[in-house]
DNA sequence: AAAAGCCCCTGGATGC
DNA sequence: TGCATCCAGGGGCTTT
């Protein structure tokens, strides 16, 4: 579910209001995708300082260490005074003196991992080879096309990817190669300056207007205080096979690419 | 180095 | 109603 949109969103819920708080427990479920690497008793008592993002995986910053998460496909954070008691998809809970945050996960390709720093061999595996953050100052026409123009794959994988840009997955992928005109399937080697620059300028529109809206609720996301997103109301392909294209009626159509669902105007991208 | 597949796991929708 | 199949916002790991 958690896109950079979504993990964005979550993040601006809770960050300030956790911010200082001092560590009172910590409650782990299920296994998730890792291990935490730390006794969990040992957190408590450390304070939490702040709440950044980088792609999908938050950060979060102790007065000693830090704590690396993500959603997977179906995490979603809460945080709250008063959450009710843990329900069998409530897999962490950070109990702190301003209120818990809490995973739910049910298909548990979420994970929450202690690290010392940023430089400790676990987080570097995990961030070391994200791409720059489309939102911030680093992404930049020019070096994207030039990224682009090593890739032989299909424009769509290489976005998913995440090693040149991070943060874009399967619904903003498909929403931003429908506003550049862009054929899911063409090599990303193939695009010219020019529609390189339209996909950068795609990019970085709909992933800012996703988080304006709340990010986009499928089937369960929703943001640390549990609001649901509405990007999905003004998505343009994602989900809408079949469906008339919003600027020329053409039914959209779907296919697969790698293992997931693409889906495309095949008028207004063709080519 | 890059690309393609394979998994991890649970639950909802669909079809027979 | 029951059961099988397919699909789902990700991404690390292994194999070509």
């Amino acid at each position: 579910m958690p896109e950079l949109p979504e993990v964005e969103v979550t993040r601006l819920g809770f960050a300030d209001r956790i911010a200082g708080a001092r560590i009172e427990a910590v409650r782990v479920g299920k296994p998730l995708r890792w291990a935490l690497a730390v006794e969990p008793s040992e957190l408590v008592g450390r304070t939490v300082l702040e709440v950044r993002r980088r792609g999908k995986y938050l950060l979060i910053d102790l007065d000693r260490g830090l704590l690396l998460m993500h959603l997977g496909m179906s995490g979603s954070l809460r945080f709250g005074a008063e959450l009710p008691a843990a329900g069998v998809h409530d897999h962490f809970d950070l109990v702190t003196a301003r209120g818990t945050l809490r995973l739910n996960d049910p298909r548990r390709f979420g994970a929450v991992v202690y690290a010392e720093d940023e430089a400790s061999p676990l987080a570097v595996k995990l961030l070391g080879k994200l791409g720059v953050e489309p939102l911030g100052e680093g992404f930049d026409a020019a070096a994207f096309h030039a990224e682009l123009r090593r890739r032989k794959a299909p424009i769509k994988q290489v976005l998913l990817a995440g090693d040149i840009v991070v943060g874009v997955g399967n619904i903003y992928a498909s929403e931003a190669l429908f506003l550049a005109g862009i054929r899911p399937t063409v090599s990303a080697s193939r695009l010219s300056r020019p529609r390189a620059s339209r996909l950068h300028a795609a990019v970085k529109e709909v992933l800012a207007r996703a988080v304006a809206r709340g990010g986009s609720t499928l089937r369960d996301f929703s943001d640390s205080e549990g609001r649901s997103g509405y990007f999905q109301l003004e998505a343009n392909v994602y989900d809408r096979a079949g469906e008339p294209c919003r600027v020329c009626l053409t039914p959209i159509r779907w296919m697969k690419q790698g293992q997931r669902s693409t889906y495309f105007c095949p008028t207004c991208q063709k080519y």
